[in-house]
RNA sequence: GGGCGCGUAGCUCAGUUGGACCAGAGCAUCGGCCUUCUAAGCCGAGGGUCGCAGGUUCGAAUCCUGCCGCGCCCA
C-alpha cells in the first residue's frame, strides 16, 4: 500500500514542480522512509536540489511547498523540518482501515499492486550443474537465488518460465564416463550399474549415485593430474558424446539423467522447481548450433583466422574493452588501443566451445534461432512434478523460449563469457535481445579454511592464511548440498522434539524440515550478491540472530496469539474499526508496526530494480525484529478493554501476514509449530 | 598487462538513485528479564580514524582521481 501511496505522492509533486518550477519537473526525485514517527511517514530531500537550480535557500523554497502543494489523497499533513526537508504524514486511521487485512491471510503469488514491466515472458536461467556428480553449497547459492528471483518476478507480476540447463556433453560428464571405463586404473571398485542399482535400492546418502559420482569424478581428475596420457581416455569420450555412439554416448546418458534426477530431488527439498530442462545434447543433435554458427558467418560476427595463435579457428572480435562495458562495442574497439581480442568459438578440430553453444541457446531463449527443441516428461521417482526435457528422440513441442527478457543466474567467473553472449546477439542485429539479456550474477561461494580442513582436507599453509578456499569438484572439496540439508535438520529435530513433546513424529519431522530449510535459504539470501560467503558450518547451522527461524518463530508466535485469542477476520470485520482506529494508531509504536508491514510491496520494487533478493531479506527480519519487540510489550491475550484487545489483534494479524508473505518470497514457509 | 568486485565494530555482513541524532544488524563478550500469548525471544553495556590521501558538493561510507591490500576473470 505504501508503494501506491509513494507512487501517487511522486505524481503529485511532479505535477506541483511543472506548475510552479517549470522546465524543472523532470528533477530526480527521491522519496525516503521518515526515519522517525516525528518526521513523517515520507521524507522528500528534494527542496535541496531545487536550491541548487534556483540558487535559493532551500528553507525559503519548502515554505512555498508547505503554503502551495496539494496533498494526494490518503495523506494528513506536510511538514518542514531541518534545513529544508518535507516531511508527509499520512492519514493514520483511514489507511488502518483500508490496508488492514489488505495483506491476505495466505501468501499471494502476484501482487495486488504492482503490475508487470516486461510486456512477455521472462526466462529466469538458474541451476545449471554439470550432470556429473553430487550438487554442492555452491549449487545451492545458486539455486536459491535464481528461485527467490523468479518468486519476486512472479509477485511483480511477470509471466516466469525457469530453466535449468543441462550439459550432458560437456568434459566434466565425459570424465566419469571414462571414470567408469577405466575403474581398475584409478581403483573405484564399484562398475556403473553396480552404482545405479546400490543408489535405487539403498537409502543411505553414501551410496547415492550423486555421491558416488562425487568421489569418482575426484578420483579420475585425480588420476588425469598424475597420469596425462589418460586424457585420451576423455577425448575418446567427448568424442562418442558429441556424435552420440553407442555405448559411451548411452553410459553418458544414463549417467547424466541419474544425476539429473538426484539434483532435482535435491532442489525439491527446498521446494524448487523447473519448468523446462533444455539439454546440450539437443543443441547439438537438432543443430542448434549449426544455424546459429550459420547466422553468425552470415553477418561476419565470426570469421575464420588464417593466422596467428588462433590460426584454424573460428573466432570473434573481441575487445576487452567492449566485452566488459557490453554496450559500445564498436567505439571501444576502434579507439586507440588497437589490442583487439579473439575470442574462439570454434576450435581449429572442429568442436564448438561452450560459449558457441550458449549464444545458439540464448538465440533460442529469445526465439531468434527460428528452431524448436522437442520435448518429453522427465519422470523421476519421488518427485512431485513432471518437468519437460529436450530431447532427440521425438516428442511434442512445447510453447517454451520466445522470451522478452532473460535472466541468466550464473557465478560472476562467467561475466566474460557472458558478455561474449550478448556481443554476438548483437552482432547479429538483435540489440534489443542484447539488452534484455540480464547476467544475474553472484559470487561464489568458498570455504572457511577451518571448513575444509573439518572435511578431513589438509591444506598449504598459504591456503590457511586465505580469508577462504575454493570449492572443487575436482578435488572433491565441498559441502554436498543433501548432507548440508540432513545435517541441519538433524540439529533441528532434537530442539522441536524438546519443545513439543506430545507431537506426533510426523509432525516433528515436518516441522524441524521446514526450519531447516528456512534456516539454509536465508542464510544464502542474506548476503548480497557481490559478497563472497565464506562458508562455515558454526554459522549456517545457527537457528539465532539473524537467521530465517527467527523470522518463522516470530511468524509462529503471531499465529499462536490469534489462536490463542480466537480471532479471525471473518468475526471483526475491519470496517467495524470505526474511531477505535484513529485513537489506536496514534500511538507511534503502532503505527510504525503497521507501516513497516506495508512497505512489502516497495521493497519488492526495490528488489527488482536492483535485482538483489538480499533487501527482502533484511526487510523480513526488520519485520520479525520489530514484532517480537512488540510481542514483549504487549500482552495481547491479556488486554482487557475488549476495542483495544481487537485492535492489537488486527495488527497481529497483519504482522503474521506480511511475515508470511515475505517468508513466500523467499521460498520459506511457516512451520505449524516451533 | 587489461577488466570486474571487495576493503565499514574482535568476527560475518547491511547501508536505497549522496542527505536529518558525525554510522547499523547478527555473532562473540559482559550485565539484566521466564508462575504470563513459546526465552529459537526481549532489554542494556562496551566496541568503528567507514583501507589511505586528495577532490566535487550546502552535505560523502556512498560520486571522481591516485595509491595500498585481497579475491575473481581475460590475455
Amino acid at each position: 500500500m505504501l508503494y501506491i501511496l509513494e507512487q501517487h505522492l511522486r505524481q503529485a509533486v511532479r505535477e506541483h514542480l511543472a506548475r510552479h518550477y517549470p522546465g524543472l519537473e523532470n528533477l530526480e526525485l527521491a522519496v525516503e522512509i521518515s526515519p522517525k514517527p516525528e518526521l513523517g511517514d515520507f521524507a522528500l530531500p528534494l527542496c535541496f536540489a531545487l536550491a541548487k537550480q534556483l540558487r535559493r535557500a532551500p528553507r525559503a523554497i519548502a515554505q512555498e511547498w508547505v503554503r502551495h502543494f496539494a496533498l494526494p489523497a490518503g495523506f494528513a499533513r506536510l511538514e518542514l523540518a531541518g534545513a529544508g526537508y518535507l516531511n508527509f504524514f499520512l492519514d493514520r486511521a483511514n489507511l488502518a482501515r483500508k490496508t488492514l487485512g489488505e495483506i491476505a491471510a495466505a501468501p499471494r503469488k502476484q501482487s495486488q499492486q504492482l503490475a508487470a514491466r516486461f510486456k512477455g515472458k521472462v526466462i529466469v536461467e538458474h541451476t545449471n550443474i554439470n550432470p556429473n556428480k553430487a550438487a554442492h553449497v555452491g549449487h545451492l547459492r545458486n539455486a536459491v537465488l535464481g528461485d527467490a528471483w523468479a518468486r519476486l518476478l512472479r509477485y511483480r507480476g511477470e509471466q516466469v518460465e525457469v530453466q535449468n540447463y543441462i550439459d550432458n556433453t560437456g568434459v566434466q560428464v565425459a570424465d566419469v564416463v571414462a571414470g567408469f571405463e577405466h575403474r581398475n586404473e584409478i581403483g573405484f571398485e564399484l562398475s556403473l550399474r553396480q552404482c545405479l542399482l546400490a543408489g535405487a535400492q539403498s537409502h543411505k546418502r553414501e551410496n547415492s549415485f550423486d555421491y558416488r559420482c562425487w568421489e569418482l569424478y575426484s578420483l579420475v581428475s585425480r588420476y588425469f593430474l598424475e597420469h596425462p596420457e589418460a586424457l585420451a581416455w576423455r577425448r575418446e569420450v567427448l568424442h562418442a558424446l558429441e556424435a552420440g555412439q553407442a555405448p559411451l554416448a548411452e553410459q553418458g546418458e544414463l549417467i547424466a539423467e541419474a544425476i539429473v534426477a538426484a539434483h532435482l530431488r535435491t532442489m525439491a527439498r527446498l521446494d524448487i522447481h523447473y519448468d523446462a530442462l533444455p539439454c546440450e545434447s539437443e543443441i547439438l543433435r537438432l543443430h542448434f548450433w549449426q544455424r546459429a554458427f550459420d547466422l553468425l558467418k552470415a553477418t561476419g560476427a565470426v570469421y575464420f583466422s588464417e593466422s596467428g595463435k588462433t590460426q584454424g579457428c573460428w573466432v570473434m572480435a573481441q575487445s576487452d574493452a567492449a566485452a566488459q562495458a557490453g554496450q559500445d562495442a564498436n567505439e571501444a574497439g576502434e579507439g586507440k588501443d588497437e589490442e583487439n581480442r579473439e575470442k574462439v568459438i570454434v576450435r581449429s578440430d572442429g568442436t564448438v566451445t561452450y560459449v558457441g553453444k550458449d549464444i545458439a541457446y540464448q538465440l533460442w531463449k529469445f526465439g531468434l534461432l527460428g528452431l524448436e527443441f522437442q520435448y518429453r516428461e522427465f519422470i523421476v521417482a519421488g518427485l512431485n512434478y513432471k518437468p519437460w526435457m529436450t530431447t532427440h528422440e521425438g516428442g511434442p513441442t512445447m510453447p517454451f523460449g520466445h522470451a522478452t527478457a532473460v535472466f541468466n543466474v550464473i557465478d560472476s567467473r562467467q561475466s566474460y563469457l557472458q558478455n561474449i553472449v550478448a556481443q554476438a546477439l548483437r552482432a547479429l542485429g538483435h540489440t534489443e535481445a542484447a539488452e534484455r539479456s540480464f547476467h544475474f550474477s553472484y559470487e561464489m561461494v568458498g570455504l572457511t579454511p577451518r571448513c575444509a580442513e573439518e572435511l578431513g582436507f589438509t591444506l598449504t599453509a598459504e591456503e590457511k592464511a586465505r580469508p577462504h578456499v575454493e570449492v572443487s569438484g575436482r578435488k572433491g572439496l565441498g559441502v554436498k548440498a543433501d548432507d548440508l540439508m540432513d545435517r541441519l535438520i538433524q540439529a533441528e529435530l532434537p530442539e522441536i522434539a524438546q519443545r513439543n513433546p506430545g507431537l506426533a513424529r510426523e509432525m516433528q519431522i515436518a516441522a524441524a524440515e521446514r526450519i531447516a530449510m528456512g534456516a539454509l535459504r536465508y542464510f544464502l539470501l542474506k548476503f548480497t550478491r557481490n559478497a563472497v560467503i565464506a562458508f562455515d558450518f558454526k554459522d549456517a547451522l545457527s537457528f539465532e540472530g539473524e537467521t530465517g527461524p527467527y523470522i518463522q518463530y516470530a511468524a509462529v508466535r503471531a499465529g499462536k496469539i490469534l489462536d490463542k485469542a480466537g480471532y479471525s477476520s471473518a468475526r471483526h470485520p475491519h470496517e467495524n474499526m470505526k474511531d477505535s482506529a484513529a485513537e489506536f494508531f496514534a500511538e507511534d509504536e503502532f503505527w510504525m508496526l503497521l507501516h513497516n508491514t506495508l512497505r512489502l510491496d516497495s521493497v519488492v520494487e526495490q528488489c527488482i530494480l536492483s535485482q538483489e533478493p538480499a533487501h527482502l531479506a533484511k526487510y523480513a527480519f526488520g519485520l520479525a525484529q520489530a514484532f517480537n519487540n512488540f510481542y514483549h510489550r504487549h500482552p495481547v491475550v491479556q488486554e482487557s478493554d475488549p476495542e483495544r484487545k481487537f485492535m492489537l489483534l488486527r495488527l497481529v494479524a497483519q504482522c503474521r501476514a506480511a511475515l508470511a508473505q515475505a517468508l513466500d518470497l523467499m521460498g520459506m514457509t511457516v512451520p505449524s509449530v516451533m
